[in-house]
DNA sequence: TCCTAATCCGACCTCAGTGGTAGGCTTTAC
DNA sequence: GTAAAGCCTACCACTGAGGTCGGATTAGGA
């Protein structure tokens, strides 16, 4: 698996946010009512997101989180390394304090020859992060309510890795 | 981590099988010296390499592998899919006998809304094996060739074989 | 006919990280 | 004051990654 379950929760619970009009805090264990999830997980989670300036909590009865950022702000490249740490495909990319990944493969310096897979990994790593940018937070608020209505239909689950 | 150093070793098998005319077999244990890899582990990486297709062996002395489909006709995602097992972004994306991914989250039957972290995760998925695709063996090969100009010796790698 | 070099194969091991749980502390609305 | 919430730290079981080991099998050469 390429993201663990940190990012599949962080990202519901955004979801969970985002589809309140933020009026009102939205306390944790409703989230974990709502999507079932461990609540006591759960929270460090909302610990990381609130960490990056993602979400804001308030403290005490009634209290809970809201988004810090307007959805339409929120791209999940951030929400995601808030919550994964760092997205690198290998190894041997190390992430940088600026954000941007430095190569450090046991090959770099070794100057007998140039170390080919670092151009695979490297492609790779754009492909995902330039995945995750395109994607905001708004846009899976409104995908998320749009499906109540057909339950029933056989949607193209398949996904073709060939394809 | 995305990738294991399955791919990261099976990678640099093939390149190092590529980086050969295949005129003559090439043995695990010349690679396993030349990229500093565990030798018994490379064994069971080649082994998965040779199940997809992607090299032959020749047992018995001076045996070895070679690459059992042009470098041209390596793409990436076939070698990486063969070496990781599956390219999945997270734990739901169960992935088929038939080598494709089914989506089989726990929001799936709960009709109560639409998986929405599932569109996220798709197109992730969908922007790996895409930047997979377009890299084919022959063109890591090409790049791992650059290098040595800048050293003193501008000779083709040698795996060992005879010096 | 050995010896050696190589692929092949299965069992085993160690360690770090994931995915939690438990328990308590602090803050705040009613 | 009490209940509901966020916050925080420690702990813990399990899995998979990343090997290791020992052997079996195959083939070339002296």
């Amino acid at each position: 698996m390429i993201f663990t379950t940190k990012a599949e929760y962080g990202v519901r619970l955004l979801i969970q946010l985002g589809m309140q009009g933020g009026s009102r805090p939205v306390s944790l264990k409703s989230v974990a009512e709502v999507e079932n999830l461990p609540l006591a997980y759960l929270e460090r989670i909302a610990a990381l997101l609130k960490k990056e300036g993602l979400i804001a909590s308030t403290r005490g009865a009634h209290g809970g989180y809201v988004l810090a950022v307007g959805a339409e702000d929120i791209t999940m490249d951030r929400a995601v390394l808030a919550l994964e740490g760092a997205i690198a495909p290998m190894e041997c990319f190390i992430d940088d304090a600026a954000g941007d990944a430095r190569v450090a493969c046991s090959h770099h310096d070794a100057d007998r020859q140039h170390c080919a897979t670092k151009l695979l990994w490297t492609r790779v790593q754009l492909g995902i992060i330039k995945s995750l940018q395109r994607t905001t937070l708004a846009e899976l608020v409104a995908f998320a309510g749009l499906q109540p209505a057909l339950t029933s239909a056989p949607l193209p689950y398949r996904l073709g890795i060939n394809g």
